[in-house]
Order: C-alpha cells, then sequence, then structure tokens
DNA sequence: TATTGTTATACTCTATAACTATA
DNA sequence: TATAGTTATAGAGTATAACAATA
C-alpha cells in the first residue's frame, strides 16, 4: 500500500508540515499524536459533507439520517438497541423517532411478545428515502476524498470500526 | 501490515458480524461504508478516553484541551487563526479563552503590529498543565486501544489527517 | 470598506429526573 | 425489582446579530 502525502498534487504558495492544522495554519506538534483531536479535524470534513449531500437536500440532521438507516436495515428492532448503538439515552430516541414518524418515514408497531417493548420499521418512503440519501453520500464522500484511494478507504473504515469496538460498552 | 479483526482475542458469547453496530446487535450494512458514520462511532470512545484520562481530572473539555495545546504550541497566535483550525465561530473562542484567562492558563497580550489583534500565549501553568494533560492522553488512548498495533495507529493517524486536509476551508 | 475581537441572544443537541406500563 | 418507553426540564455547546476599534 502507498500512503501519498496530503500535498502530493497541486502545488501550494507554502507547502505546509505534515503536522500543521488543515485551516489556519497553525502547528499541531504533540496534539498530532492524539486520536481523539484528528478524529474531531476528520469529522469537520464529514459533517460538511454529510451537509452538502444529505443534510440540506433531505432536511435530515445526522442523527436522523444514522437512525433512519439503522431502523431500514434492522426493522422489527426496538428503541433501547438503538440507544445502545448510538450512544444516546432514551428520551432522545424517543424524540428524534417522533419526527421521524411525523414524516411518515418510521412506524412504531406493539411488539406481541413484550407489550412494553415497541417493534420500529421504515415506511415504504422511509426505505426509500434512506437508500438514496445513503447513495448521496457515498458518491459525495467519494467525490470529496478522492485524494484517498479504494484501499486507503478500506483500510480507514476498518481501522475505524475497530477503534469503536474497543469502547467501555 | 497485518490487520486483525477486531474480536480475534477472546472468544465471545457469538461473535458478531464485521459489519455490526459496536454496541447494541444491530447491522450496519450500508451504513458501514460511510466514513462520517465510522468517524462518529469511533468518536464515542475516544471521547470516552478523553472524559476519563483529561476531562475530570483536569477540569477540561474537549475544546478547551485542544485550544490550549494549540495556543501552547502556538504562542503569540491570533483568536481568528484558532477559530479556523477549530472550524468554530469567533465568539466562542472569546468565551473559552475567557475561561481559560480566568483560570491562569492562558494571557491575551496585545499585537503592536496590530491593535486590533492580540498574541496569545500559555502561562506556565498553562503550559504544564497542557503537557501533563497529553502525556495522560497519550497514554489513555495507547492502554485503550491496545487492540490497535503501533503500526495500525500511525496509519490511522495519517489517513484522519489526509481527510481532514480535504475540508472546503 | 474589511478585519479583529467582543457582547448579547437564540438555537440545537443531549442529559437527568420523574413517571407509566409491563415483565 | 428491573426494564421499555414517555414527558418535562435543565444543561452543554454552537451559531447569529449587532457593535467597537483598527486597518
Amino acid at each position: 500500500m502507498r500512503l501519498t502525502r496530503h500535498n502530493s498534487g497541486m502545488p501550494k504558495e507554502r507547502p505546509s508540515p505534515p503536522d500543521a492544522t488543515p485551516a489556519g495554519r497553525l502547528t499541531e506538534a504533540c496534539l498530532h499524536q492524539i486520536l481523539g483531536y484528528q478524529l474531531a479535524q476528520a469529522s469537520i470534513s464529514t459533517t460538511g459533507v454529510f451537509m452538502r449531500q444529505v443534510g440540506k437536500p433531505f432536511e435530515l440532521r445526522p442523527v436522523e439520517y444514522t437512525l433512519l438507516s439503522l431502523i431500514n436495515e434492522n426493522p422489527g428492532g426496538s428503541s433501547t438497541r438503538l440507544a445502545k448503538a448510538l450512544a444516546v439515552t432514551a428520551p432522545n430516541i424517543t424524540v428524534w423517532v417522533d419526527r421521524l414518524e411525523k414524516r411518515g418515514l418510521v412506524q412504531r408497531l406493539p411488539n406481541t411478545a413484550d407489550k412494553r417493548a415497541q417493534q420500529l420499521q421504515t415506511t415504504a418512503s422511509g426505505a426509500q428515502l434512506a437508500a438514496q440519501a445513503t447513495q448521496c453520500l457515498l458518491q459525495g464522500e467519494r467525490q470529496t476524498f478522492e485524494g484517498l484511494s479504494d484501499g486507503e478507504r478500506m483500510i480507514l473504515i476498518e481501522l475505524l470500526h475497530k477503534l469503536a469496538c474497543q469502547r467501555a460498552t
């Protein structure tokens, strides 16, 4: 695998050092080695892509999109499992699912086996929206991050997933 | 390089599929390929480490720690450059620097060349705190993410930085 | 006229507490 | 007694608008 330097392509006024902030021309030095910091910096890029490709056109916030997708891919799942997967509290899930339900994107069905619980699933339009949004997002990320090869993107995904699996609960 | 599976070590009750959410036992499927989603999931892990190692013991929020570190490594820098580096608005920088200044961690010095601007720098205790916090955080991340080899961590940092450099502005 | 930094304010997102219904 | 889900409320964090001082 080849890890090309991020400024290998077009020439800049002054080539920034490898430990410089992506914007503001500050040096990161120690901070450069902190995973949490690099994650936050990278998130600035990805949320930008999300907003342009999905957030504004489909009027979906990041949480709403993720919830919709997870419900779509796990029909019959419960709110509790969503809360655990996204590490947010139960009351918030309720509110977000409320919004999605009012837009006719998801449904709450009674769980006959356990009357406390409910089974969540997407409606036809919800499923369609989820598929569309994911396509736009995937395409947007590929375009924006074309500096990364397919292999690099694969490895990044893999390592991020590995990191995510190391969480406390 | 060897990319070991995240569940290669201790056996679990049921080995989760590679595209399952780190918690909640839901399948990610399409979502698995979205960088923004994986970034968000990984952030759950890193913010956990930050809170335990730095947040609670040093009473520093993520933004405060990052600001303190950047000011420490870029003495004489301005608020505007910090705002650009962290992609937050100027008013927020003011408030956060206020807090750090009241705690005696940073100082605002007049810029003689441009009287509108100001030069930020850490105090002696601020510099010490920044160094200490970074050490604790680095150590904490190494321990928590020992599932990642040094090489994998290096590659992850590199790829995240590359991603971060692709941002709009 | 543009830029630096500040104040005041509103909005978004998330968390906690208290509650109902069921297991 | 514990769990699933809801409601109401409080708290973080961030953004916008309006302003002063300087370039």
